[in-house]
DNA sequence: TTGGAGTCAATAGG
DNA sequence: CCTATTGACTCCAA
C-alpha cells in the first residue's frame, strides 16, 4: 500500500517564461522496477506483482474499454471526484485529455500500446474500492492547502509550493528558477501565441473541403490557407484532427451498433444526430485566380458553394475494418484484473447476431471513410496528384 | 515527408 | 471549481 509520495497538487502559477520545450518522454523501457520507484505513478496496484504497466500493458487480456469508462465515470461522479485530480494522479494525464478519453474511448483493438495504458490504470485502479477512498482523502488534502495558502497570504502575493508530485511528468527540462515576479503581461514579441480560434464560417469552409478531399495535396492546402486567411500550419493541423477525430467517432459508433441496445435505459449518452449540414454563408468573397502551371483544376467555392452533402451512394460494401472482437480471453494476469463480470455485465449485452439492414446516420462519415480509403489507392496507385480519377 | 496516435493546454460554458 | 472542445505539438512508423 504505497501511500506514495504523491500528492500532483500545486498552482498553476502561470507560465514560466516563453516555451515549453519537450517533456514526457516517459520513462523508456528499463524495467528495474521491483520495488515501487519504478513508474512515475502511483500505480494503484496491491503489492503483489512488481510489473511496470508498459508489462502489464503488453500481458493485459482484452479490455472492454467503453464498460470501463463507464464504470470510471460513475464513481467519479457518485464520490465528486474530478478528471483534474483522478487524471493527474492516477492515469498521468490532464484533465482534457481525460475528458476525451471517458467521453470517447476507442476500442481496445484499436489501441496502440501507449494508448492502452490509461485504460489498464484504470481498470487497475477500479479493481481496489479502496483506490476510491485514498482520491478522496488526496482531494481532501489539496483542499485544505489551498484553504491554507489563500488564506494566510491575505493579501495576495501567494506564491508556489508545488507539492511535487512523485509523478513527475512535469520533469520538463526547465530547471529554471522560478522567478515567477511580475511582467508577462504584454509582451510584445508575443512570445505565447494567442491560440488560435477559428470561426465557425471558417471551420464549415474546412469541413466542405474535406468532404470533397479529405487528404488535400500541399497545393489545396495552401489555397485554403490563403482562402481563409489561416496559416499553412493551422489548414495541415485542422486536417490531421479533423480526421483522427472523425475516425474516432467512427470506432465509437461501431462500438455501440455492436453493443446492440439492451433496450433498458432508453437514453443513449451518444447523441449520434448527424451534424448539420448548413451550408451557411460564406466568408468574403475571393478569387484566387487559380490554374496556373500545372492546371489540374481545383474546384473552387470552397467558401460559398453551399453544394455538397451528397450521401448515400456506396452501395453496401463496406471494406473490412475489422473490429473483430477477440475470443483469447484467459491468460494469468487475467485474474490480475478482476475483468470477469464486474463492469463487463453493465454495458455489455447482445451484439453478435445484430445486423439491421437500417442504418444510422453514419453514412456520411462511412463516406468519408471510403474517401480515406481511395485516397490510399490512390497513393499506391500513382505517386503522383491525385488527378481525377473518375471512370 | 506524411499521416496517425496521443496528449497538452488554453479556453469556453456551467 | 468542473468538464468539453480543439489547435498545436511530439513520437513514431511507413
Amino acid at each position: 500500500a504505497p501511500e506514495s509520495p504523491l500528492s500532483s497538487a500545486e498552482e498553476s502559477v502561470k507560465s514560466q517564461q516563453e516555451e515549453q520545450m519537450c517533456r514526457a518522454s516517459i520513462q523508456e523501457p528499463s524495467e528495474t522496477s521491483e520495488s515501487q520507484p519504478g513508474t512515475p505513478l502511483p500505480l494503484p496496484l496491491p503489492g503483489h506483482s512488481g510489473l511496470s504497466i508498459q508489462e502489464m500493458v503488453a500481458m493485459s487480456p482484452e479490455l472492454d474499454t467503453y464498460a470501463i469508462t463507464k464504470k470510471v465515470k460513475e464513481v467519479l461522479t457518485d464520490n465528486n471526484l474530478g478528471q483534474r485530480l483522478f487524471g493527474e494522479s492516477i492515469l498521468g494525464l490532464t484533465q482534457g485529455s481525460v475528458s476525451d478519453l471517458l467521453a470517447r474511448p476507442k476500442p481496445w483493438h484499436k489501441l496502440s500500446l501507449k494508448g492502452r495504458e490509461p485504460f489498464v490504470r484504470m481498470q487497475l485502479w477500479l479493481n481496489d474500492p479502496r483506490n476510491v477512498e485514498k482520491l478522496m482523502d488526496m482531494k481532501r488534502m489539496e483542499k485544505k492547502a489551498y484553504m491554507k495558502r489563500r488564506h494566510s497570504s491575505i493579501g495576495e502575493s501567494h506564491s508556489l509550493e508545488t507539492t511535487l508530485s512523485g509523478s513527475d511528468l512535469t520533469q520538463g527540462a526547465s530547471p529554471q528558477n522560478l522567478s515567477q515576479q511580475q511582467q508577462q503581461q504584454h509582451q510584445q514579441p508575443q512570445l505565447k501565441k494567442p491560440r488560435v480560434v477559428l470561426a465557425p464560417e471558417e471551420k464549415e469552409a474546412l469541413k466542405r473541403a474535406y468532404q470533397q478531399r479529405p487528404y488535400p495535396s500541399p497545393k489545396t492546402i495552401e489555397e485554403l490557407a490563403s482562402q481563409l486567411n489561416l496559416k499553412t500550419s493551422t489548414v495541415i493541423n485542422w486536417f490531421h484532427n479533423y480526421r483522427s477525430r472523425i475516425r474516432r467517432e467512427l470506432f465509437i459508433e461501431e462500438i455501440q451498433a455492436a453493443a446492440g441496445e439492451g433496450g433498458s435505459p432508453s437514453a443513449r449518452p451518444g447523441k449520434s444526430g448527424g451534424e448539420g449540414d448548413n451550408s451557411c454563408d460564406g466568408t468574403e468573397s475571393d478569387s484566387t485566380a487559380e490554374g496556373r502551371p500545372s492546371g489540374s483544376e481545383e474546384r473552387k467555392g470552397l467558401l460559398e458553394s453551399p453544394s455538397l452533402s451528397h450521401r448515400d451512394e456506396e452501395g453496401e460494401a463496406e471494406f473490412p475494418s475489422a473490429s473483430g472482437t477477440s475470443r483469447p480471453r484467459g491468460g494469468i494476469i487475467d485474474s490480475l484484473f478482476g475483468i470477469p463480470e464486474s463492469i463487463s455485465a453493465a454495458a455489455t449485452a447482445a451484439a453478435p447476431p445484430c445486423r439491421n439492414p437500417k442504418d444510422s446516420s453514419l453514412r456520411k462519415k462511412k463516406a468519408a471513410n471510403l474517401n480515406n480509403i481511395i485516397h490510399r489507392l490512390e497513393k499506391a496507385a500513382n505517386r503522383d496528384e491525385p488527378h481525377e480519377w473518375e471512370f
